[in-house]
DNA sequence: AGCACGCCGACT
DNA sequence: GTCGGCGTGCTC
């Protein structure tokens, strides 16, 4: 048997399986999916099943042997495997990249090599006997220590490098390379009484795999749970035990009699707790073979000291009931389907989900919710808890790597079925996959920035698409590309349908959104960043006991350092880019590069002293509110407060408890917050989203104040928002505080298939970076017009065939920011339509100039845009 | 990514 | 004459 395993290697040139032959042990036992140990050179590496074969076409002599597999059950479905192949099509990446970022962290190899003696007795070798005296110091400091690292060794020996390599030469020393996983299960010790048959839920994990680099040996199959021993054994009275013991051992006979009251295994922290007593007195019985004391895998439970107040479905309005029932329909007929489910703020969309997840579950399907990050508040997870209990598994990043590897795990064991989790939840490895909700689908934090550069939607209906799932993509205010894929395409049906839920459960109305000119503000005088409306909004509030939430988007509204005098700004010498104002240190910094200076009093191409910072950051908000409304009680949440474990709950509870009159913040106030005492929403400036170079800057604005514009009375106080902006004339403002959203998508369509942008057609961006110009222009442009060429051919060939492709190429013209680290920078975007062979077009072209590339040291970078490929 | 093999400058 | 620089190429 055979076995085709991508390796661990996220390099171009191992980006493809290689085949092992499967030693006879692992038979039963290895599957597409599992993880394991393979050689691969001179070291042994992770790598991941990806198919089984009776035959290979790889020369035998060529071929090596699995070593170890590395789970007892395979981490990875053959679906994801399958799923993992696709992406890295898609999103041209590694497959190994893919693969790992559907498993947790803790499941991600290690690789340490270190240096050991010899055998001796094994080797018998002769030169053995003689031993200089440092090479004795050697060996005795080697054999004190365990895993001592060459370097370690190095410099604890600085004179005798040449004498260790002559031992490793000689074989007196090995190398040698292990591999383990980043995480484990926890282990506790656990109290067992006699007689107790212990079950344990999972055989032991191979955790830890250790190889000597020469050694060819056969691989170990993991073991089985350790035998049950004592604790099987005819059962001991305990109670009757207790009376051998001498009369001072009362401690003890407490915990004899307590065991014998509850005859079944308890954690050993557990027990002292309950009864007082010390380690040792119960150490003492289990040296008597009264007890057994062992440890066990435990599960951290970020939830267990929590009481989840069970709720039961609530009645569904005329709107939700109609919504549910065609979902369930499509559930009942097991079908695929993407529904985009467009539901204004309050219109109770998330009892629609819970639902549906209902039926799902009775029919003995599996669920998935996503959320974006922000949103998975202890709010949301309580909702989720209180409907389904103990069969929901939670992932967001929050949770410490051990802990997401434990709800991992209970996944794995099929303990839970229904996953809330943030963008990478989409990768649980459920076998029979019902329902997949995408709440806030147009949330950007469902994109990947880091490779692989994934779009949670997207694997979302590939996954529904294979298990026959239905996929609820659920917003107020829909991305372009959703909507678009509810209108019938030529000749065809939809490829979404549209489901409407446009009131308010509670009839409650939406806010007033006031715009405020802030060009009229200025005009009249007012040059604070507040306009006069505001101000007395604020006021207001505070004489009430009312609560305000202000918004500032920091994004374009970086604090840079201008010269008044002569408009020098600070810019960073190695990217070209101003440099950041950061006022705890005093410094100037680069956000790219990490580069500082201190800051400076006097201008240095001037040198005059009218330097300043420029722009408004969330502190000088803070600071001039302070100025303005003395004693006023602000909460700030920005990158610098919320970075603690925990202190982004900390803070939104604390506001909840009235505890601050003001919380201001980015966009991470603006969403899913639900504050009843707030009755003023502000918009420091709406714009500087707008002006962004970015085709999507008019969409993230609408969706941005329509969600604050949300946040406002949202319950028995009515609520009130005021919008600041430079450009009160913008479509996206005014139709966001009209909240709506039709007229907002008829202005916006037509700019997008005028200027051809999605989602009319697809995008990639290729970057590619040097040192110098002159050489990385050439390069640009040669690319540019390899792509070009190859795209006509594409589109030339899907013509004669009559199939729709479209590609164009754009540039190359400097990237926006056209310098980084010293290393000019340049683009070109290639747009195309139709089915997706323009990344293959582009992964040749890449693949083409390589070579010429490594020579030149040049660095080409692809991005697929990965909003919507399906 | 590692690591080995391989071809040109400063040292015993 | 050797040690060692990192360029090139392979890993089942």
């Amino acid at each position: 048997m055979y076995a085709k395993v991508i390796v661990d290697v996220p390099a171009k040139q191992t980006n493809r399986a290689f085949d092992y032959s499967v030693p006879s042990s692992m038979k039963g036992w290895i599957e597409v999916g599992s993880r394991v140990g393979v050689p691969f050179g001179p070291r042994v590496l992770q790598g991941f099943v990806v198919e089984l074969h009776d035959t290979t076409s790889v020369d035998p002599k060529r071929l090596k042997a699995v070593r170890h597999i590395l789970d007892p059950a395979p981490p990875l479905t053959e679906e994801l495997v399958e799923l993992g192949h696709w992406m890295s099509e898609t999103y041209l990446c590694h497959e190994v990249t893919a693969l790992q970022a559907m498993l947790p962290g803790a499941l991600k190899a290690k690789y340490e090599r270190y240096v050991q003696v010899a055998d001796i007795e094994a080797d018998g070798s002769p030169s053995m006997l003689l031993l200089l005296p440092s090479q004795e110091r050697i060996i005795d400091y080697l054999q004190r220590k365990t895993k001592v690292k060459m370097e370690d060794l190095l410099e604890a020996f600085p004179e005798d490098g040449g004498l260790i390599r002559d031992m490793l030469e000689e074989g007196l020393l090995l190398e040698k390379q292990g591999m383990k996983d980043r995480g484990s299960a926890k282990k506790a010790l656990t109290v067992f009484p006699p007689g107790i048959k212990i079950k344990q839920n999972e055989a032991a994990s191979v955790s830890h795999h250790e190889e000597t680099r020469s050694e060819a040996g056969s691989p170990v199959p993991a073991a089985e749970s350790p035998a049950d021993s004592a604790a099987s054994r005819e059962p001991l009275n305990l109670a009757r035990l207790a009376d051998e013991l001498p009369a001072r051992s009362h401690k003890q006979k407490e915990v004899l009699l307590y065991l014998s009251e509850n005859l079944k295994p308890i954690r050993l922290t557990e027990l002292m707790d309950k009864l007082q007593v010390g380690a040792s007195t119960v150490k003492g019985l289990a040296d008597r073979g009264w007890i057994e004391l062992r440890e066990v895998e435990v599960m951290r439970d970020p939830y267990a000291n929590r009481h989840f107040e069970e709720t039961k479905p609530l009645p569904l309005t005329d709107e939700q009931q109609s919504v549910y029932d065609t979902i369930a329909a499509t559930l009942d007929r097991r079908e695929h389907q993407v529904y985009l489910l467009q539901g204004v703020t309050g219109s109770g969309k998330t009892e629609v989900y819970l639902q549906a997840i209902s039926r799902c579950l009775e029919q003995g399907r599996e669920a998935i919710v996503l959320v974006p990050e922000i949103s998975l508040t202890p709010q949301m997870v309580e909702r989720f808890k209180g409907r389904f209990g103990d069969e929901v598994a939670v992932m967001h990043s929050r949770l410490s790597a051990g802990e997401r590897y434990d709800e991992w795990r209970k996944i794995m064991r099929r303990q839970v079925r229904v996953v809330i989790g943030a963008r990478s939840a989409v990768f649980v490895p459920f076998r029979k996959i019902g329902l997949i909700i995408i709440d806030e689908e147009h949330e950007s934090s469902y994109k990947q920035e880091e490779s692989p550069k994934y779009h949670a939607r997207d694997v979302a209906a590939w996954r529904a698409r294979y298990h026959g799932a239905a996929v609820v993509l659920g917003s107020a205010t829909p991305s372009l590309e959703s909507i678009q894929r509810t209108r019938p395409a030529a000749g065809a049906g939809s490829e979404y349908k549209l489901l409407m839920m446009p009131s308010r459960v509670a009839g409650r109305p939406l806010p007033p959104v006031h715009i405020v000119d802030m060009r009229e503000e200025l005009r009249s005088g007012n040059r604070s960043m507040f306009s006069r409306a505001l101000h007395r909004g604020l006021e207001q509030r505070l004489q009430k006991g009312e609560q305000t939430v202000l918004l500032l988007n920091r994004r374009g509204y970086a604090t840079f350092v201008m010269c008044r005098t002569c408009g020098f700004v600070a810019g960073c010498p190695h990217c070209d880019i101003s440099l950041t104002y950061h006022q705890v240190s005093r410094t100037l910094r680069c956000h790219y590069c990490g580069y500082a200076e201190r800051q400076m009093e006097l201008c240095p191409d001037c040198g005059s002293e009218h330097i300043r910072h420029f722009g408004t950051g969330t502190q000088r908000v803070e600071e001039e509110l302070v100025k303005l409304f003395p004693g006023i009680r602000v909460i700030r949440m920005d990158v610098d407060t919320t970075t603690e474990k925990g202190s982004h709950e900390k803070w939104l509870t604390m506001f909840r408890n009235k505890q601050a009159d003001v919380l201001l913040g980015t966009q991470m106030v603006a969403k899913g917050l639900d504050f009843p005492d707030v009755t003023l929403v502000g918009v420091i400036a709406a714009d500087t989203v707008l002006n962004l170079p970015d085709f999507r800057s008019a969409e993230r604005t609408f969706q941005l104040l329509t969600q604050v514009a949300g946040r406002a009375g949202r319950h028995t106080l009515p609520g009130e928002v005021f919008v600041q902006t430079y450009t009160p004339e913008h479509y996206s403002v005014i139709t966001a505080s009209r909240h709506d959203y039709d007229a907002f998508i008829a202005e916006e369509l037509p700019h997008r298939r005028q200027l051809g942008y999605p989602p009319y057609c697809r995008l990639i961006l290729v970057t590619i970076t040097h040192e110098q110009i002159p050489l990385l222009v050439r390069t640009a442009e040669a690319l540019t017009m390899r792509l070009r060429e190859l795209g006509a051919m594409e589109q030339g060939r899907a013509a004669s065939c009559g199939e729709d492709f479209f590609m164009d190429v754009l540039g190359p013209v400097a990237s926006p920011i056209p310098r980084i680290k010293d290393r000019y920078r340049f683009q070109c975007v290639v747009k195309y339509r139709g089915e997706a062979s323009a990344s293959r077009i582009v992964s040749r072209v890449l693949d083409e100039f390589a070579e010429r590339a490594a020579k030149e040291k040049m660095l080409i970078s692809v991005d697929v845009d990965p909003q919507m490929l399906m």
